[in-house]
DNA sequence: TGTACATCAGTGAACGCGCGTTCACTGATGTAC
DNA sequence: TGTACATCAGTGAACGCGCGTTCACTGATGTAC
């Protein structure tokens, strides 16, 4: 019953390895190396077989860039979760974020630098949608404190620009130059600056 | 003596018209439709001339990116200027941020699109060079209301994570999809907790 | 003044490489009956 | 049990288009003397 069930396990695993192969090889090369050839070798998965499971080179970035992302947000939901406080909860996103892109180089830089990616217009309407399921628990986290007047008054969105907006600006400027910004620094100023900037009741 | 001047007033303005051609061809295709031929259609300028200005198509969007960048943290500094306080130019800087995003949407989506470009790497010392240059009057300012007391005490780069963060992640959203947030809401919401956030003497 | 020369802006047909993609194929595994 | 068939994973040589780039050229403007 192998070809009845959702996906096969050596197919699965495949995909998974070609998946680690691009955000390498996007890594090592940027985007002037990123190409289909470049990705056949690093993973040893043929063009035929890539383009078996993934249709196109930009098939093979939105699953990449699309896995990254939900790791990065998972990664985040995890670091929230047990807090008590909407303070503990802040302060633990913002140094999520920051451990992430510090532990999972290639794949945080990967999520950045996809943002104007060619893939992305032809894939927008599922990848949004992914995006979104992902990052469904932070906002009923969020959303629960700014309910209970522990947080500024905003729409969502508003708030994560304030929750994630210093620490994003960081991540960035850091994985294009590890010597422009201090993780360090950032890990010890930027939770608390972040809490001051949505808390309420100062 | 024409052409013992640095440059003639000509070429000048061909290099001119050839950026907003590269800028424009950008914001309407992405970096999928970003050829060197579009450049060339969208400005009228033919092929050879393009390379005798810019040496490639990469020189291009360098020449782009960096005017770009500059004018951006022109309107920043012009923004911030003849504030008398730390707050008053702190709030100056965000609204400056999201002002010049908005007015002019086709160069701000070109300076975040090109943070992972592929002419990056190659024209890094130069642009580097370019931007800290513009760079400076801003640094000077809150510079010194940190050594002020007024502000709260961080390394320059960290102090700009902390100033333009929010309201970058907010340009950036908007940019990649304008319903994704609200502009209006940013600038009644951003200057005030940018301010909560790097304040010292709360 | 005229002649020769230098420099720069600009032209566009042509080239050739590299890229994404195709396709006919093999092999493995499972179903139907 | 055997035979025929279906599905999926995987292969890699080959193709052809589009892209960045080249190059021999013209024209305009200024200098040298």
């Amino acid at each position: 019953m192998r070809y009845r069930g959702a996906v096969s396990e050596q197919g699965d695993e495949t995909k998974q390895r070609v998946m680690d192969a691009a955000i390498a090889v996007f890594s090592k090369g940027g985007w002037a190396g990123f190409t289909i050839h470049a990705v056949a070798k690093k993973s040893r998965v043929s063009l035929g077989s890539l383009y078996h499971h993934f249709g196109s080179i930009d098939g093979i970035a939105a699953a990449a860039w699309s896995r990254s992302l939900t790791r990065l947000l998972e990664a985040l939901a995890k670091a929230c979760a047990n807090k008590r406080s909407a303070r503990a909860s802040v302060e633990a996103l913002v140094l999520g974020y920051l451990d992430f892109t510090e532990r999972h180089r290639a794949e945080a830089l990967f999520i950045h630098a996809s943002s104007w990616a060619s893939f992305m217009p032809e894939h927008a309407e599922r990848l949004g949608g992914e995006k979104r399921r992902a990052f469904m628990p932070l906002l009923v986290r969020f959303g629960g404190y700014v309910e209970a007047g522990e947080l500024v008054s905003a729409s969502p969105a508003m708030l994560e620009m304030l929750l994630i907006g210093p620490a994003a600006e960081t991540a960035r400027r850091w994985l294009s130059d590890e010597r422009a910004v201090d993780l360090a620094e950032a890990r010890r100023c930027l939770p608390a600056a972040t809490w001051r900037a949505v808390r309420l009741d100062s």
